[in-house]
DNA sequence: GCCAACGTTGGC
DNA sequence: GCCAACGTTGGC
């Protein structure tokens, strides 16, 4: 059972890395995704113990600012059948779920944040999710870029 | 099953 | 705010 690493976006105006921070625990439920892709990724594949990159999209600069952990394993997104929810989905209900989620616990802020243009003219990035598969909010990578994108956002770190 | 229209994401 | 790239929807 070897863990897997994957990258979570997130517009910061509406959820960033210092918001998961400031968690009891540092944790949450990784709700609202809404794209089947992505729905199972988090249903069927991303397990507690995996890595997560935080994303910061749509934002100055946008890229990797931080480090998660999967805490808990795929489980029905409740908030799709809240109406009151950000993201409610009528077709969804507790008897027959679409939507998933995982909880992730936040561990380590980047020291600097490795925009997506600095990842974009890394050569060994270049067949990252990121770049391959736009739009997707849920990214599998592979170890290599993980630790690649790490210390690129860890100068002090790569100096010693 | 095809595909046009429409909606969303997200970089710029 | 623009718009390219996709995903989804729904008529046929």
């Amino acid at each position: 059972m070897s863990k897997h690493y994957w990258l979570f976006k997130s517009e910061p105006t509406a959820y960033s890395f210092a918001d998961l921070m400031d968690e009891p625990k540092q944790t949450a439920e990784w709700d609202g995704v809404r794209n089947y892709q992505a729905r199972n990724f988090l249903r069927d594949e991303i397990k507690e113990g995996d890595y997560v990159l935080f994303y910061h999209s749509n934002a100055k600069p946008t890229g990797v600012v931080g480090t998660a952990v999967v805490v808990r394993n795929g489980y029905p997104d409740h908030t799709a059948w809240d109406p009151n929810s950000e993201h409610p989905d009528p077709k969804s209900s507790p008897e027959k779920p679409i939507w998933y989620m995982v909880d992730i616990r936040g561990q380590v802020e980047l020291e600097k944040t490795v925009t997506l243009a600095e990842m974009r003219s890394t050569p060994s990035l270049e067949n990252c999710s990121i770049f391959t598969r736009p739009r997707l909010s849920v990214h599998p990578i592979t170890y290599e870029e993980w630790d690649i994108i790490l210390k690129m956002g860890s100068p002090l770190f790569k100096t010693i």
